[in-house]
RNA sequence: UGGGGCGUGGCCAAGCGGUUAAGGCACCGGGUUUUGAUCCCGGCAUUCCCAGGUUCGAAUCCUGGCGCCCCAGCCA
């Protein structure tokens, strides 16, 4: 597997110089998910990057739940970001860590900001504090509290602790500067008092909690982050990253780089718009196979390789994207075709009757489980006089080009006989319900003779295939960027998205395939049975269809 | 008339003063093929947002424009 694409980004480069400068003798990132949902392809891009990073320059990669606001959390969360993160193929070993783990250290940073007049007790409630604030051209304008003594400050901040006061009563602030054109340093809040919410891993230790800002870049160097590692929208914040790690007694220095976060057509990775989409039950959990999510890209059938590989080659820079799905579905695509056995399934049966069955016909037919890799074996497939072909494959009036089969014309049954279709049965709708052919004796194995048979169409055994249902997942969103217009994001939903086929019929050997596997079925797509899935009535999920250069000319041509 | 970023083909992305401007995806040919798949071979930016300037030489340096993204949560 050769991947000529770069494997160095600017992250490397500075990552490279730092050690070549002797700024450090080691690495060491962290991914840092806050626990208030499940992860998505956008976190599997700061995952492959941490993680990768860690693994290139023999790190080590923490994994840190940035838990510092109860509200939106739980653990239900917290085990699907370590099972996803372990899916997609990394391991934190001993070094998992909560920023809850900090709290108490926390406090006594703060104690020690007050100490050296870096912070204040704020009694200003939110609206004051967004009025005094001031606005992108206006500077802010100095809080009345801003100037309290150190002991009444060291006071009220114990008091604070103590739950003496209501939520939103008073805050901790850093003094810094409210004219900063840097609307950050205007005096951001450190600490805010919430009342009555059980912390998933502190319970109701706590009612004060402190904020990302101040959480964040201490937490990294309580760990020895040597690089921390986030997107775009904390560049503003690095200034007060950089005045946290400063002003407060932590053992390192970490630094902060950013880079943009991946945007995928036609789907969403807002984790707000992501849980609405669960809540108001649009789809049917946080794995439903069309969601952005790690879980659903699973139930779907991806591969944890074929995310990395596509994280690794979107690559990490600071420009703002938009990912084709294309790219996304060639990997996944590349590691099946060479992974997934070949199975054959029929989605909408059309039934052929083989009015001449050789007597020498075999009653089943050894085939390959695949076409180039001999390890992967081969396997019995009924053959009968009674055949399901699918609806598509035949046309009375067929449009140029067809190479399948028409009335008069031939077409191969995989792995099996030439056959031609002599008679066409039609419905009472004047739908052709069952086709009569005749096979030509010699073909099986071989090439006809004196002509050239092109079409190949799949096919199962009528009296030994097994029913199934076919769940056809498509894209969520009908335009590349829901909700860009300004208006809902729901009035951008595909109402298409879920397809269920039923009366699908599959080859008997997928009759007691296992929940999680995958197959191609020839000429349809990659498919994965559904953990919904039953022995005697296997469910199957599309993860993605083959490369259609017919039907991409069909609908040039429409 | 605030601050911080970003602009290289349809998409992603290398490039860091001298290269014929990598590579992947997509696309367009051609070959192999019992999957219209895979695989293989070939094509696909005289030009890097625009305009000036510096230089023997500029995508790379300078100046000035233009466009797009982010920031006014006691969210992260």
């Amino acid at each position: 597997m050769s991947d000529a694409t770069p494997r160095t980004n600017f992250i490397r480069q500075i990552i490279d110089d730092d050690l070549a400068q002797g700024r450090h003798r080691a690495v060491r990132t962290r991914f840092p998910p806050e626990p208030n949902g499940y992860l998505h392809i956008g976190h599997a891009k700061s995952i492959v990057l941490n993680f990768g990073i860690a693994q290139d320059y023999g790190g080590i990669c923490n994994l840190r739940f940035d838990d510092t606001n109860p509200h939106k959390e739980n653990v239900e969360f917290v085990d699907s970001i370590r099972a996803d993160v372990r899916w997609l193929g990394y391991d934190w070993g001993e070094c998992q860590y909560f920023a809850s783990d900090y709290f108490e250290r926390l406090y006594g940073f703060g104690v020690e900001l007050i100490e050296k007049g870096l912070a204040y007790v704020c009694d200003l409630d939110a609206e004051e504090t967004r009025a005094y604030r001031g606005t992108l051209t206006e500077p802010g304008r100095d809080s009345p509290y801003r100037t309290r003594g150190v002991e009444e400050n060291l006071d009220l901040f114990r008091r604070m602790r103590a739950g003496e006061f209501p939520d939103g009563a008073r805050t901790l602030r850093a003094r810094i500067d409210m004219a900063s054109p840097n609307i950050n340093l205007r005096d951001p809040v450190l600490y805010r008092i919430r009342h009555g919410v059980i912390h998933h891993q502190t319970g109701s230790e706590w009612c004060l909690y402190p904020t990302y800002d101040y959480t964040h870049p201490i937490s990294d160097a309580l760990e020895g982050i040597t690089h921390s590692l986030c997107t775009l929208e904390f560049e503003d914040h690095r200034p007060l990253y950089d005045w946290c790690v400063q002003n407060v007694s932590v053992p390192c220095q970490p630094r902060q780089i950013e880079f943009s976060r991946l945007n995928l057509e036609y789907t969403v990775m807002s984790k707000r718009l992501l849980t609405q989409l669960v809540e108001e039950g649009i789809v049917n959990s946080w794995d439903d196979p069309r969601m952005p999510t790690l879980a659903g890209l699973r139930r779907r059938g991806f591969t944890p390789g074929s995310i990395r590989t596509f994280c690794e080659r979107i690559g990490v820079t600071k420009s703002d994207n938009l990912v084709e799905m294309g790219l996304l579905e060639s990997t996944i695509r590349e590691d099946l075709d060479a992974a997934a056995p070949r199975a054959m399934a029929v989605l909408h049966p059309l039934k052929v009757v083989i009015t001449n069955m050789p007597d020498d016909a075999p009653a089943s037919i050894e085939v390959r489980n695949h076409p180039k890799l001999d390890d992967m074996g081969t396997r019995e497939l009924p053959f009968g006089a009674e055949l399901f072909i699918d609806r598509a494959d035949f046309a009375e009036e067929p449009p140029k080009g067809f190479k399948r089969l028409i009335p008069g014309g031939e077409v191969r049954l995989r792995n099996a006989y030439v056959i031609r279709c002599d008679e066409v049965i039609k419905g009472g709708d004047g739908e052709p319900v069952e086709l009569r052919c005749s096979v030509d004796p010699d073909t099986l194995g071989k090439k006809p003779e004196g002509r050239k048979v092109k079409g190949v169409v799949h096919w199962v055994s009528a009296a030994q295939g097994v029913p199934a249902q076919v769940r056809l997942y498509d894209r969520l969103f009908d335009v590349p960027q829901p909700g860009a217009g300004g208006g809902d994001f729901r009035d951008d939903l595909n109402a298409e998205s879920l397809r269920t086929l039923t009366g699908c019929v599959v080859e008997p050997s997928l009759g007691s395939a296992e929940p999680g596997a995958r197959f191609q079925f020839e000429r349809e797509g990659y498919f994965v049975v559904d953990p919904d899935s039953a022995p005697d009535a296997p469910v199957f999920n599309r993860t993605v269809t083959l490369k259609d250069t017919w039907g991409k000319q069909q609908t040039k041509r429409g």
